[in-house]
DNA sequence: GAAGCCTGTAAGTTGAGACTTACATATGAC
DNA sequence: GTCATATGTAAGTCTCAACTTACAGGCTTC
């Protein structure tokens, strides 16, 4: 895991909307309309925060027809158990110093 | 946990300089300057970060006087290590809705 | 048609954190 | 004395994320 990818985790889980929006959809899929009025924020700023944690991939999105024929863009939770302790920083860190090297998987330095 | 808690901590291991200073301190403690010096950061930014990290908990400065009477401000890293996950966003979340009730420890509502 | 939902996005404001520069303090060595 | 080290902090700038308002569509039901 590089930094960008720590970073990215842990700056879009260390927000309290964030962190609501995630407790809210522990109780299950919503889409963002019924999502906002839970939280009580505006759907456009949901929508931003939405898109910060799906693009760390704490959440995934998946636009769906209702059988009334209206679009509903629901969210649901994706897995997820990061340990932030010494290893992981330091593990992140090592890499952005490690040399910008492109690998496709493992840590074949 | 309170989400104050949990944010605190996530916002702070949340920053790249932070995240660095972490790992550099993981090679044992340090004092301000010599730190900065090796971030090559000014020394007034890092004793903000620094100040940020010591809220959350992850580090301990101490004030020594050096042999040469020098006064430093040493830090080290304190041990950590926080699962983010479901259960602990979801812990923390509900403490807020849970009413603002003062207790010692445990969790009798 | 209008009204009720929904998504998607653009444009603007604002506020907080990050960052710089600068200074005051103290100590020891020369 | 001056020069080097260190801490502590004030004051200012600046950038970016957060947030609001507003509009563009789409589809139903009446």
């Amino acid at each position: 895991m590089t930094s960008d990818d720590l970073l990215a985790v842990l700056a879009a889980v260390g927000h309290r909307q964030r962190l609501r929006a995630i407790a809210e959809l522990a109780g299950g899929r919503l889409y963002v309309s019924e999502l906002a009025r839970r939280l009580e924020m505006s759907r456009p700023l949901l929508y931003m925060h939405l898109e910060r944690l799906e693009k760390a991939e704490l959440v995934v999105s998946n636009l769906e027809l209702s059988p009334d024929g209206k679009a509903l863009k629901y969210f649901e939770l994706a897995p997820f158990d990061l340990h932030v302790n010494l290893a992981t920083i330091v593990g992140a860190v090592a890499q952005d110093t490690e040399g910008p090297v492109n690998m496709k998987k493992g840590t074949a330095a």
